[in-house]
DNA sequence: CACCATTACC
DNA sequence: GGTA
DNA sequence: GGTG
């Protein structure tokens, strides 16, 4: 039978952290909720991301440089990018610059070959760049293995791939356009960290550039990879240095004898599983905020009315804490509804014919028109039972049930639950010591607790709930998901290689921060998706990065038969800790879905998981409704003859429901 | 008056 | 009941 | 709470 193995570590603060916990004014955490009251065309979250990885890069490279593994005379020149056309790594196409100057003389860089990645280049992109490395450099090879530098507009590992071996370009400086034509501007070779193009190869990028500043200090003439006596915790930041790999192998790639034993031909990704080259735009026109279905409308991320969308969803958890879910679910929609109006709402006929506005919320809309509030929202706010069973479901494993029921026994505060879950406080002087709790193979217990007469003290599992909560409510920046994607991906390609992945959840819906992070995998070859999951956890577990493992799922728990698509999903909800060679090492601890999925099945699950909720509850309901069909995150069924579907593509799924295609970052129906 | 997404696991 |  |  399956091993339900759940080991558990559970951190013990120190008493004067929990204090801080009860009486504390919340950090305020400089959220840069951007520019509100926006309209739909305003918002592209691309610039951000745009934004966010070159802030993510400077991070990485102030921890290179602080460890005196980047030798940076001078700030090196910001990457120049287009604000406009949010063409993300797109920087392919823009008409030659004026930059000249020094067309005689000498070449800029008369000692180095380049290599140039044609792909996601346009003509003109690809011209100027042959003509800047014939002018400029010892010139331009064809083949990767000769070359340099490698420039490429190319920003994703599968997608390098396809086109240069990743040995080859671990043995490379691998960077943007961007670099040459600086570089020819500048006259000299510049320093590549900057203009990585892919940040997995920011170690072997500055490592292999030919800038003259290359070698650091005196020390370490190429890599310090020599002398790693301890666990191999110095580990570098984040860039692969993968012990694997052997960053010393240069050139030649897998002409090693042994190696033969496993033709691990790196076979390239297949096309359809890497996201669409060109991103595929969200026809808007064809969109409509009156249709009854979110997946028809296009839902910003922060919108013309944000205001009255929180006053309304105030009042929306607190029906969802008090138990009235279908009330909430009300709520949720009129917020879905208002969240997809493109306008500034200025009088109620503008909303009265909008779907899910009934005759309560026209009147709390009325009510916010008139004063700019909603004094039924307004009470619930200040309300000390809305508080406190806020505070409380906000614990992992506590929901409005548990919540409410505390709450009657008299439990106001985060000291009072610590109390009753029985948290000891003895261990004032241990500095957050860890304390390992092995919840070996428990049977159907998860009945326990809860139910008075039982213990209701001392749930453990809420107990180590408690001590994750101050982590938990701290939310994740954009450069630290990206992050965690790489690190696991990291760990992932040891274990094995060829995984695509797509970071899912807020983050893929453009949230400039998260609660967690989600990421759907899969692997080209479905029979090597099978166990994946739980290796991937054990192994990152092993590694100190999985503290907590909450749910663990393999594909084996179909109920009995009829329940189509069983074995296709596998899931795991953790703790993660980021570890300390990476430039993101805070000790905040993060929660951490991981799903795995066969191919077959993973455009589906990245839909699921890819949210909002309410935008998938109607693409559910779409489903059923139009095409009686069932979807889930592990597939497309028809309901009367339960044929299953499985779309290529993200596309080809709303396709076959016959939904015009939404971009992740105009589904984000939820608050 | 029925429906409101979906499913398995802890 | 709680969770994604 | 709102819809069909
Ligand atoms: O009841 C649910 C909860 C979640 N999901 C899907 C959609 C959601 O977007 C995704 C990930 O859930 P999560 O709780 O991580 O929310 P999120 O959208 O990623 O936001 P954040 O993690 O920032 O809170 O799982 C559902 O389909 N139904
Ligand atoms: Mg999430
Ligand atoms: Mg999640």
């Amino acid at each position: 039978m399956a091993e339900s193995w759940t080991s558990l570590l559970v951190v013990r603060k120190p008493a004067h952290l929990k204090r801080m916990l009860s009486g504390r004014p919340a950090k305020a955490l400089a959220v840069n909720t951007g520019p509100r009251r926006q309209l739909h065309l305003a918002l592209h979250h691309d610039d951000l991301r745009l934004t966010q990885q070159q802030q993510q890069q400077r991070v990485l490279l102030q921890h290179y440089r602080s460890l005196g593994h980047m030798p940076f005379k001078r700030p090196a020149p910001v990457p120049h990018q287009g604000t406009e056309s949010g063409g993300e790594s797109e920087s392919s196409s823009r008409p030659p610059p004026a930059k000249q100057q020094k067309t005689s003389m000498q070449k800029a860089l008369p000692d180095t070959t380049v290599y140039i990645v044609q792909a996601k280049l346009d003509v003109g992109g690809i011209s100027e760049l042959f003509e800047l490395a014939e002018h400029h450099t010892k010139g331009a090879c064809r083949n990767a293995m000769d070359a340099d530098v490698i420039i490429t507009a190319i920003a994703m590992r599968r997608r390098l791939e396809r086109h240069v071996p990743w040995d080859i370009a671990e043995t490379k400086a691998v960077v943007t356009p961007a670099w040459l034509r600086d570089s020819v501007d500048h006259g000299r070779a510049l320093p590549c960290g900057d203009y990585v193009a892919i940040q997995d190869l920011l170690e072997t990028t500055v490592e292999h550039c030919p800038d003259c500043n290359c070698k650091p200090c005196a020390c370490s003439d190429g890599d310090s990879e020599a002398a790693t006596p301890r666990f191999e915790a110095k580990q570098l930041p984040s860039p692969l240095s993968s012990p694997s790999t052997p960053v010393k192998q240069r050139a030649m790639s897998t002409s090693t004898k042994k190696e033969e034993k496993k033709p691990v031909v790196p076979q390239p990704v297949p096309e359809h599983l890497l996201p669409p080259d060109p991103p595929i735009p969200t026809n808007l026109a064809k969109l409509d905020y009156m249709s009854r279905y979110a997946c028809q409308r296009a839902s910003p991320l922060v919108c013309p009315n944000q205001a009255l969308v929180r006053e309304l969803d105030i009042i929306r958890r607190s029906r969802d804490l008090e138990g009235e879910a279908r009330s909430a679910l009300s709520y949720e929609r009129a917020v879905s509804i208002i969240k997809a109006y493109p306008h500034e709402i200025r009088s109620l006929k503008q909303v009265e014919k909008l779907p899910f506005i009934g005759v309560k919320i026209t009147g709390l809309i009325e009510e916010f028109l008139d004063t700019g509030k909603i004094t039924e929202a307004q009470t619930i706010n200040a309300s000390e039972r809305f508080q406190t069973l806020s505070l409380f479901s906000s614990i992992y494993g506590i929901g409005p049930s548990t919540a409410i029921r505390l709450y009657n026994l008299g439990l106001r505060s985060l000291n009072d639950l610590e109390v009753y879950y029985g948290v000891e406080p003895e261990d004032v002087a241990l500095q957050s010591q860890i304390v390992e709790v092995e919840e070996k193979p428990r049977k159907p217990a998860w009945q326990r607790g809860q139910h008075k007469g039982d213990e209701g003290l001392g749930d453990s599992w809420t107990r180590v709930a408690l001590g994750l909560r101050e982590d938990l409510a701290k939310k994740i920046p954009r450069a630290e998901v990206e992050e965690m994607g790489r690190v696991v991906m990291r760990e992932l390609e040891e274990l094995e290689p060829g995984c695509v992945s797509t970071i899912v959840g807020g983050y893929r819906r453009g949230k400039m921060e998260s609660n967690d992070v989600d990421i759907v995998f899969t692997h080209p070859d479905p029979s090597k998706v099978k166990g994946l999951c739980k290796r991937l956890v054990r192994k990152l577990h092993e590694r100190g990065m999985v503290t907590h493992v909450m749910h663990l799922s393999g594909f084996h728990a179909h109920n009995a038969l009829r329940t189509h698509h069983w074995d296709s999903l596998e899931k795991a909800l953790t703790v993660f800790i980021m570890p300390p060679s990476s430039p993101f090492h805070t000790g905040v601890r993060r929660r951490l879905d991981l799903i795995f999925a066969v191919p077959d099945v993973y455009w589906t699950a990245v839909i699921g998981w890819t949210g909002s909720i309410m935008f998938q509850r109607d693409i559910r309901q779409w489903a059923k409704d139009k095409h009686g069909m069932k979807f889930d995150s592990s597939g497309i069924t028809r309901r009367y003859d339960s044929k299953e579907f499985f779309p290529k593509t993200e596309k080809e799924a709303f396709d076959l429901l016959g939904l015009e295609w939404v971009e992740p970052k105009w589904r984000n129906a939820d608050l």
